[in-house]
DNA sequence: CTACTATGCAACAAATTGTTCCATAGGAGG
DNA sequence: CCTCCTATGGAACAATTTGTTGCATAGTAG
């Protein structure tokens, strides 16, 4: 017993058109009524599907607001490992619709509880993929177990971050390159001095 | 000639209840409605003050988003320094209106071209400073001019702002002192080598 | 061809948003 | 204290937005 097609159609084409209000406008511009036109799908067959606003606010972050998977990559050496999440981390940021929603997430985990478990769930995720990498690393012998690993995590991903939802300013294969020399500097200083 | 006493009253009254519901609701809910409700102030009077929602929103965010103006400090020694712009910063985002609303005003930057100049303009101040604390390092000897400045102030910076932000988790004074730590490792291995 | 169901449309109710007018209360200056 | 000026409160109002409902139509499954 499949799905009615149309069904499907509306949705998507419904949540498209609220992906890129919620985009180009902001979440206090995702209604009902600017979908419908935007659209030309009818106002009570959104209500249909959703609701209220809040319903369609929501799917229409839930559509875009799902973060990169990053599949892991721990055979080395640090540098490339780190290069390969942190690459990922910085195209996502800079190129896809996660990225430009990203602000607005933030925002949105700031005053609802919901928003707030996706975001730290998230991040605490990302956060184990690095801690990976380096534990890797120790592994290899390429770093000493007494480096502060969980500080040079934070670093390494707050950096990217800071640039795209504070500073606003791209980031290119040379910053990640001048941000890993220095990131590796870091570990190796710290590593068994 | 001084202003009518009753309009700065209103004024203040009104965006008090503005300013929390910011923070407590999101910018979704301050409406000349909501204030209203909150303070007593009749909506017409309210609707005299700020003509429309946009205006009365960009008033709320002015009020708070007025970022801390932290007073240099460059006697050194640089981690001494550094720890006293840090500090502050820490502080504002642990426990100020402004640290509360800023994740909102990171969000209005995103689609809105004068929420954006707001928040560069500001963080081009801040960095000003840091980089001032480090050219006084730079002159005392401490440091050698061939440290990576601009990096070593994006990774100060971008670690307080990520936390709060993205982690909402709280810094206190041990944070602080290993971020230092580990700034001041940078700043000294990668100098005069 | 026959049920079934999603859509569009129009009419509607309700809540919100914005406007206007007037009486009143509070402040400034003599 | 008296007078002028102005800000406020309140109510009535229009306009817009938000949400609901009923029905005809068109697309879907069997």
């Amino acid at each position: 017993m499949k799905e009615d097609p149309r069904l499907i159609a509306t949705r998507q084409t419904a949540l498209d058109a609220a992906q890129k209000i919620l985009m180009d406008e902001g979440v206090l511009h995702v209604t009902h009524g600017a979908v419908s036109k935007a659209t030309g799908i009818s106002r009570s067959t959104l209500y249909r599907h959703w609701p209220d606003a809040r319903c369609l606010r929501d799917a229409a972050f839930r559509r875009i607001a799902t973060p990169p998977n990053i599949p892991p990559k721990t055979d080395g050496p640090l540098r490339s490992d780190l290069r390969w999440l942190l690459g990922v981390l910085m195209g996502a940021l800079n190129d896809t619709p996660w990225g430009q929603i990203a602000p607005q997430v933030v925002a949105a985990a700031s005053t609802d509880a919901e928003a707030r478990l996706v975001i730290t769930e998230f991040m605490k995720d990302r956060f184990a993929s690095v801690e990976a990498v380096f534990a890797a690393a120790i592994d290899r012998g390429e770093i000493t177990a007494d480096v502060p690993v969980d500080q040079l995590i934070e670093l390494a991903v707050a950096a990217p971050y800071f640039r795209k939802l504070i500073r606003h300013e791209a980031m290119d294969e040379d910053w990640l390159d001048r941000h890993l020399d220095l990131l590796c500097s870091i570990a190796k200083t710290n590593s068994g001095q």
